[in-house]
DNA sequence: ACTATGACAGTAA
DNA sequence: ATTACTGCCATAG
């Protein structure tokens, strides 16, 4: 177990996107420079969703249950509002946090739709596409195809 | 300080 | 499998 809390710290010493180009502050007073789309501060439980996100390797998705439990206080939907303010997208790989039932979840502030037609859902269509990019493959009804397989498991 | 609102989840029908 | 309803907890207003 490891004291999630504490986020001032932390993680950051994973390499999986050191070759990203956006800067994404890894704790300190720097992350005080940050504000959210309503402009007020980041709060530290924020932050903490992001580290941990951040840590999702390419090709694999978690659930928004998974990461409150994972952190160890919120709740699957805290982690979900966490996620739709989230500043640095797609920096944060929000897009590989899917729904505890395998369902698609949410993107940008839209939440399912596998209307193949598109006439809904857009951005759920694009983190679709960014994911079967990653080799993630979902069926036609929206569902993780093979959760054995693309589940991350620490 | 208080109420409303979600990118959720568990349960029941 | 899908819908409806209820608990959840962190933000937004």
């Amino acid at each position: 177990m490891m004291k999630a809390m504490d986020s001032s710290v932390a993680v950051a010493t994973r390499t999986d996107f050191t070759k990203c180009k956006v800067a994404y502050p890894l704790g300190g007073i720097k992350r005080d420079a940050f504000r959210t789309k309503s402009g007020k501060k980041l709060s530290e439980k924020q932050w903490a969703v992001y580290d941990y996100v951040r840590k999702i390797p390419c090709g694999k998705v978690t659930t928004y249950k998974h990461v409150c439990l994972a952190l160890g206080f919120g709740s699957p939907r805290s982690v979900g509002a966490a996620m739709r303010n989230n500043p640095f997208a797609p920096f944060v790989p929000c897009h590989r946090v899917v729904a505890s039932n395998f369902y698609i979840g949410g993107f940008f502030g839209e939440w399912g739709s596998t209307k193949e037609d598109g006439s809904a859902g857009q951005q759920c269509k694009r983190k679709l596409d960014m994911l079967t990019q990653e080799g993630v493959t979902f069926t036609n009804n929206g569902y993780l195809s093979d959760p054995e397989a693309f589940i991350w498991k620490e």
